[in-house]
DNA sequence: GATGAATGAGTATTCATTCAT
DNA sequence: CATGAATGAATACTCATTCAT
């Protein structure tokens, strides 16, 4: 019964926004921003609207923690060696590393699909969320723009393998939206891939491209 | 003086309807569908509110008659010959075909992908919208299913080209998912790519798959 | 094909105007006067809103033409000899012309009890409507007070008949609230009551009153 | 400056709900379910419109519970010794208590006349509000079924009393019409009876079928 | 910290009425 | 005479946000 210590505050407070934030991000990639309401994400977290309001300014702001917290997660689990090199070994470390991000942060990217579908939202969020300061202490914007220029190098240097009719920014370009094809795909998946199906896919990636 | 004939009020009708629709489709596919409100569209089509409700019942009417319109439209001009088969010939139409409309029907398509990403309308419009019956009397689903047959087929004719170590399943996955990439890329270009670039992709494609 | 004479012009009008009355009454007896939209009558009486404006100033312009109507017809039908006297052929008379008038007005009564249970529209048509002059030149509450006054005394001159116990304005009171429970009765009644029933009420009704 | 225990929520909900419902039904009695809008009854109640939606769902909800509350008391108020049996003193009772509950419930009264004249509300209220379950678990309709036929019982009972002539039936049919027309007078009476004109009335009614 | 009562601006929808043709 | 497109004010209902306790 002793009186909790600043720290311990902390944590719980810490704990709540968290749940709170989970529980959100459900409904709003389930049920889109707008169609959800702060009522129903309180109730479903088991609280109050009022404590809802004491941790978040707004209906906004959550959003934006939504979407700075995931994207700091996932910026992290990209980082490779950073030598600004993508040796052979990484880049099937990045295409695995990529299909597992899809894999396990489905609502998240529903809900960042849904909202750049939007003009209006999608700049000011992108505006404050993507350009969090990550690893290094660069933005998302110029993680994800070294993180092209290291592809487009690696599909370059695989031209030597190929030969002269191999076109390396159409190859590249091919790449990048097997990627994206395959995001959609997942997204709209009611179950999840099997295992075995997925491997199947990175070995033919792999095969492909490396 | 003489009063309007049937056929006057049925032309007024259909201008209006359509004004309205694509004033709708405009700020559903930017907006979405719930952060669009009818003062709004019925501000931009010039009319007053209570007009755009003698044309259709509901918001979600006005929904479904666009996406019904749309579909029914883009429903047309992809039947080819329809003898089940897909020629080396009628595989570059399809993919020319399948550009041009994901380039001429941008608003629909970001109007349908921000639909198809929250539950509840979704079901409720794809069974009413898209199954609509199209050209021979077939509904949309089962167009979409012979689509994907035929295409699956011409995959597996392509073995006997390129060999034993070709696996026209997984390129097959592989072809999908690069339409899907390039659907969604186009989706977000804010500006329309150039004929050219539009051309070069065309032809990669052809290359690798025709 | 020789033109129309005015007066078939006149006789047009009025086979319009009842056919719209009818219609309404229908309508605001069924469902009541606010649930009932003009679109409904006019879609209902086979003709356009504009020209239901035509012959009515307005919604409630409409009631009271119904009502006045009604009113007038009933206010005709039980008019007797004059004399202020009611002879016990009369009183029959009266009994039976009640109850014929019950039965074959239901609409227009529902429609009346509708209106007087709201306060606001009740003063402004019992002030038009029902002031309005009959026969004799007598408005209708005129009329309704002398028809109150000779059946008050005709109870009054049948205590010679029954003796001393008999107290005339109780008995008075009692037969004027079985009249209007039977008209309760009559005016919720599914199905018209056979004539059967009726005649065996009007003779119990006589049995004691008469 | 300690937060509010559930019991005090629970007594403000109680206060606000009741407050609502009686300036309800006020208005709902008087100027009709549909002339009365709920703009209306919140300012009257001195209340937001957001804060009406947050104790009942809908307009017609507010109704349903107005119905009940007083379907329930009333239902209460008319249960007598539950034998079956109507003696002369519980028959007294019975008269007596009609006409108090007609006197002190006019609003209600008023409020169910009205919708009872109106098709399809009618249905859907008596369906939830007076089948509601009562005292001894019966739900009022069969309450109902139970008095009309204990009040039939006694007037055949009667006939012995007042020989061959007596019809019970008729009898039966005459005394339920003018607790009817007592019943629609009351209704519209502006003024309230004065306790000594009731107590002539009673006294009419005990003396011709006690 | 925690609650939910309370607000008010906003949203879809309806409907009597007008008016050009 | 006749039509129905067009209007706008009103209505039921929602929801992010505030605040007293």
């Amino acid at each position: 019964m002793s009186p909790r210590t600043p720290r311990q505050f902390e944590e719980i407070r810490e704990e709540k926004k968290t749940l709170i934030m989970n529980v959100a991000l459900e409904h709003f990639a389930d049920k889109g921003f707008h169609a959800t309401t702060i009522s129903h994400i309180a109730k479903h977290a088991g609280i109050s609207k009022g404590l809802l309001y004491n941790y978040f300014k707004s209906k906004e702001e959550l959003l934006e923690e939504i979407i700075n917290r995931s994207a700091t997660e996932i910026f992290y689990s990209l980082d490779i060696d950073r030598d600004g090199i993508l040796s052979d070994y990484e880049f099937e470390h990045f295409i695995r590393n990529v299909f597992s991000i899809l894999r396990e942060n489905g609502q998240f990217w529903r809900l960042v699909l849904g909202i750049m579908l939007q003009g209006g939202v999608y700049e000011k969020l992108l505006g404050s969320g993507l350009k969090k300061e990550g690893p290094d202490g660069a933005t998302l914007n110029e993680f994800w723009g070294n993180m092209i220029a290291m592809l487009q190098d690696y599909f370059k240097r695989k031209q030597k393998v190929h030969g002269d009719e191999y076109e390396p920014e159409s190859e590249f370009l091919m790449f990048i939206n097997i990627i994206k094809g395959f995001a959609i795909t997942l997204l709209f998946a009611d179950e999840l891939y099997s295992d075995d199906s997925f491997e199947k896919t990175i070995k033919a990636l792999l095969r492909r491209y490396k």
